[in-house]
DNA sequence: GCAAATTAATGATTTATTCAAG
DNA sequence: CTTGAATAAATCATTAATTTGC
């Protein structure tokens, strides 16, 4: 595949900076990077990350056979297995390490964090260094779009009652004049296996829901894992 | 750029960094992208010569061969200035060499491609693979860029009101009189349980519902997740 | 319970913007 | 003002989770 050009080409560089990029940059007022600060100092990045990181001999990756091509028609070629799978699957312990990083500020690693940090995590499953850079790369990009996410919905339309997780995912009336059959009953449980009701959960009966001189009642019906994972 | 990379530690540095970016200055999303410029792929080229020329085989191995620039710095810290320069100065042999790539069709070289080039570049003047990738990226985004101000020149706007954030909870009548089906309800609620509400696609065959002169179900459905992946 | 059907997440790439050296 | 470098936003593609009908 085409891979990993991108990442490559990040590798190559040096690294510089790194930290700065974070957030502020927008400001752009003149102030450069700051000097030196820190002390720093050269910390060397640039070694050559790239043995390192690209061992490339790796069998690694291979993968990718086909590139391009489309999707998945079972090409009769190709296909492939690949033994190992082809794309990272981090572990538990490395989300959670990562996450740590993250939550500590880190936000743009330099090369030389990024494999130290690989190799750490190796640890505990496969991974190189540009599963690295891309999780970081991902999680502040997702970050952002939570973030943006919620504060628009909090200012546009003023969805009047609730603003986020409130909502109902469904709202239905259903028509229960009559008595409510045994059938419709279990029909009634399995389609709610799934989603549950703001007033009760244990009672997944319709009957409970019946109420006199109607023919309609109106249920709203919430998932049961809006987040998950 | 360059230079000293503070490598400052790890986390360091928290930041802030996050929301304020919000700063809509980045917006622009408001007019994704309509122009044409999607239409830019047009170009069409490059696909299929992408294809052509990547042969991505894969062999790939990588690469890479350079590194980093690493050197530069003579052992003592890092001064900075660097008095050689800090970025690439294409010759014009190399410009040239690259126009004509690029003009054959070339756009995204692979790690294998970039290596190529730059090893045969390379006898013109000092050049890394970076250099080669970033010039494409680019020569590409500029082509694009200008391509697009073109059309744009020639275009009236209209100005696109924004469109986006509408966040209606749809609303539907149905008719389920009587014996809604359990399977017919699960169906319609399959169906739009995701995003395709809105403009509504007729697949959702919500006509099925719509029988005549009953009573009628009313069902709203809201995004589940809002912006949506 | 289970396997097929769907959806939500998220790893990996690509494209668009932004920053700044020259 | 041009353009190398870097970063952020969009997208694409796979994988893990859920749902759902039996």
């Amino acid at each position: 595949m085409k891979v990993h050009q991108l990442a490559r080409a990040f590798w190559d560089h040096r690294q510089c900076e790194t930290s700065l990029t974070l957030g502020c940059k927008r400001l752009r007022p003149l102030a450069p990077k700051l000097p030196g600060g820190c002390g720093d100092e050269p910390i060397a990045s640039s070694f050559d990350l790239k043995s390192f990181i690209r061992p490339d001999s790796a069998p690694q990756k291979l993968l990718p056979p086909n590139p391009l091509r489309d999707k998945k028609h079972p090409s009769p070629g190709q296909v492939e297995s690949h033994p190992g799978g082809t794309r990272w699957n981090p572990t538990q312990e490395q989300i959670g390490m990562l996450e740590m990083l993250y939550r500590g500020g880190m936000r743009t690693p330099n090369a030389q964090q990024i494999e130290q940090i690989a190799a750490q995590l190796g640890k505990y499953g496969k991974i190189e260094g540009k599963n690295v850079f891309y999780w970081f790369q991902n999680h502040k990009a997702r970050e952002r779009q939570r973030q943006k996410r919620n504060i628009l919905a909090l200012t546009t339309h003023t969805t009047p009652s609730n603003p986020l997780l409130a909502a109902p995912a469904l709202t239905l009336n259903l028509d229960i004049r009559g008595e409510v059959g045994g059938e419709e009953q279990s029909l009634f449980k399995r389609k709610c296996r799934s989603w549950t009701f703001e007033g009760g959960e244990d009672n997944n009966s319709l009957d409970n829901y019946k109420e006199e001189g109607d023919d309609h009642k109106t249920l709203e019906l919430f998932p049961l894992h809006p987040e998950g994972r």
